[in-house]
DNA sequence: CACTAACGTTTGATTCGCCAACGAACCTAT
DNA sequence: ATAGGTTCGTTGGCGAATCAAACGTTAGTG
């Protein structure tokens, strides 16, 4: 008998007092297993998490250059290129150079895209659900609230004591 | 005059509300940010993340095998090696072959290895306290416990709906 | 003694966020 | 008009983090 193979993620058990309370640790596991399962959840459905970032944000706002885009979505430029690909591919996107500035391409979210939109949208609302169940609405809203004021205050005090 | 090159981080202004609402987009900023800032204070003074990791695991629970400390640290065996190397080389852990078990490593903290860890200890204080800083302290132990049963419930539920 | 399993180690695959540089197109100022 | 500088999309690659596979060595077991 070996001491359970399924080390996996929080083996939990015995984790050093130290650990605990660093807010690094607990972000990154509950960012990485949330990542972790909504990654699985779209790849069944041969999405990834650029595509549903990137079409939200067309339904959003509208057609837009790839460089707003990525302004946007937080998707570097570079590795946008290849979620549009995807995107065309699938028609749930048109890339169409603007005839205003030969430089850019607009980006057009199609009709089959506002569905695929709504489908990805369906399927992470569920992954939410399932990662959040524990918690309460109020609890949520708070949870959501508390971290929103920690990043709020480091994107606009990103030095270091 | 360029559109503020900065576009880092959180650029915040017009973020898709469908992005908002994602669990993981939200933790993982903070975790990345959160890293981000300890890591370069570690850095700083020549450590590492898992250095902080390993040296709490021994001071807390005393002695132990790479594999044992890997269980409680979440670093990967394979990786530990490398850690165990930098620490064994800084003077802050004793590596010898267990006598009762000779595949084993016995790992053990030395004084030199305590004081290091307080060091870290101390900067990671500051980190947190700086990342956390607009919070409260009832608000960051909410926090904490939010995060907390998140992460409880996905570790003993690892499937998806 | 043969077999199986655990240990530490090496090696490397994969993903993710990020940066650098390039050619094409555009915008000036001379 | 043309030269210098800027923005656009694209390519390629780096660095860190997470994880998996395989190997030689050592231990236990029948």
């Amino acid at each position: 008998m070996e001491t359970s193979d399924e080390l996996r993620f929080d083996h939990g058990e015995e984790t050093p007092e130290r650990l605990r309370r660093q807010l690094s640790r607990l972000a990154g596991m509950t960012a990485a297993q949330t990542r972790r399962v909504a990654g699985e959840a779209l790849r069944a459905v041969g999405a990834h998490k650029d595509h549903f970032v990137v079409l939200a944000a067309l339904a959003e706002f509208g057609p837009a250059s790839q460089a707003t885009l990525s302004g946007r979505t937080r998707v570097y430029k570079s590795d946008l290129v290849a979620v549009l690909n995807d995107l065309a591919n699938g028609g749930w996107v048109r890339r169409a150079p603007d005839p205003d500035d030969r430089r850019r391409n607009v980006i057009t979210i199609t009709d089959d895209g506002e569905r695929r939109l709504a489908e990805l949208d369906r399927i992470l609302d569920d992954v939410n659900e399932h990662v959040m169940a524990p918690l309460s609405r109020d609890e949520r809203a708070h949870l959501f609230a508390l971290l929103g004021r920690i990043n709020a205050h480091l994107s606009d005090a990103p030095d270091r004591a």
